[in-house]
DNA sequence: CGCTTTTGACCAGCGC
DNA sequence: GCGCTGGTCAAAAGCG
């Protein structure tokens, strides 16, 4: 059933985490809509009067309750945040403690030579041992700030693409031994400027799941951004390369199995892209989640019915 | 015509 | 040193 149908369901969803909620818009909204539908359900002043005042009161009641239940949402939310962020840090931490087995040199040991050096971004990560990264004569760099996400697409979409704002160049595909699948190679489009590198590869024992590998982090805003500000006049991003609409990221990290298997690399974030992926997800999750919005519709409908 | 994708070749790290 | 493997290059093909 579709709510949507009957019900905007758009969630204006506050997706900028630092700014708190709002506690105040909503509810002068929801009583001078009330108070204007009032006065046209009654034809007599006098009359509705009373009326009005015990509607309204019951409304303000309701909508503090809801803005209460909206509060206490977005501390339990701060509180996952938090606790998200602190365990991808700890998760970090750990992993470069014990990196894998055959991992090759270039990328356990973490390099720290940004080939622009427009990136500028300094983490203490790539600060340890690199010393043998000076050897590497022939390819440049890339500071590896590694960060995995894992995106669902139809396991019949062989193409490995996945839509997360940027636009990238493909360079290279190979089939690895530990997976059939082959492992696209991708450059962000603004190399060399850009350093930013991605694999993408579908989960060996889930063909549904496709794990973006990221290194680096990117010194622009994403292109969609900048068409929006009219600033995106970078080479090789002419208006048709450039996504019509902003992207939807399907990141779908509550399903992937890092949080349910211990035995797989769990998806590392960079701490700064955390909140914007994760507040995204969460807001798709919310929006998309049935019991959500039926929720949000029995919430809505019972206001509604209380008045007939 | 310019940009992107494909794909085989090449290179470097690692284990034996 | 050799073979295996992952990652990258670059020429050719494809596409708008």
């Amino acid at each position: 059933m579709d709510y949507s149908s009957l019900v905007n369901t758009s969630l204006d969803l506050n997706l900028n985490p630092n700014s708190g909620v709002n506690e105040e818009i909503p509810k002068k909204e929801v009583e001078s809509n009330f108070f204007a539908l009032e006065l046209k359900s009654f034809p007599s002043r006098q009359e509705a009067n009373g009326d009005l005042e015990e509607e309204l009161k019951r409304v303000s009641a309701e909508n503090k309750k809801l803005t209460d239940m909206l509060t206490e949402m977005c501390d339990n939310y701060n509180t996952l945040r938090n606790h998200f962020s602190e365990y991808m840090r700890k998760n970090s931490n750990s992993e470069k403690e014990m990196s894998p087995p055959k991992k090759r040199k270039s990328e356990s040991s973490n390099n720290n030579g940004n080939p622009t050096g427009a990136d500028g971004n300094n983490n203490s990560e790539s600060s340890s041992t690199d010393e043998e990264s000076s050897k590497k004569p022939r390819q440049e760099i890339i500071k590896a700030k590694i960060s995995k996400l894992y995106f669902r697409t139809p396991a019949s979409d062989t193409s490995l693409i996945v839509k997360d704002g940027y636009q990238w160049r493909k360079y290279g595909q190979k089939v690895t031994r530990d997976n059939p699948c082959p492992r696209a190679y991708f450059k962000c489009s603004f190399a060399p400027s850009c350093p930013v590198k991605k694999k993408v590869q579908r989960s060996v024992d889930d063909q549904s799941t496709v794990v973006a590998t990221y290194e680096g982090e990117h010194n622009h805003p994403q292109p969609s951004q900048m068409e929006a500000t009219g600033s995106g006049s970078s080479r090789g991003l002419t208006s048709s390369s450039l996504r019509p609409s902003p992207p939807k990221v399907t990141v779908d990290m509550a399903r992937s199995k890092s949080f349910n298997e211990s035995t797989h690399s769990l998806p590392k974030l960079d701490s700064s892209e955390v909140p914007q992926v994760l507040v995204e997800q969460m807001a798709t999750s919310l929006t998309k989640d049935p019991n959500f919005r039926s929720a949000l519709l029995a919430a809505i409908s019972g206001r509604v019915s209380h008045k007939n």
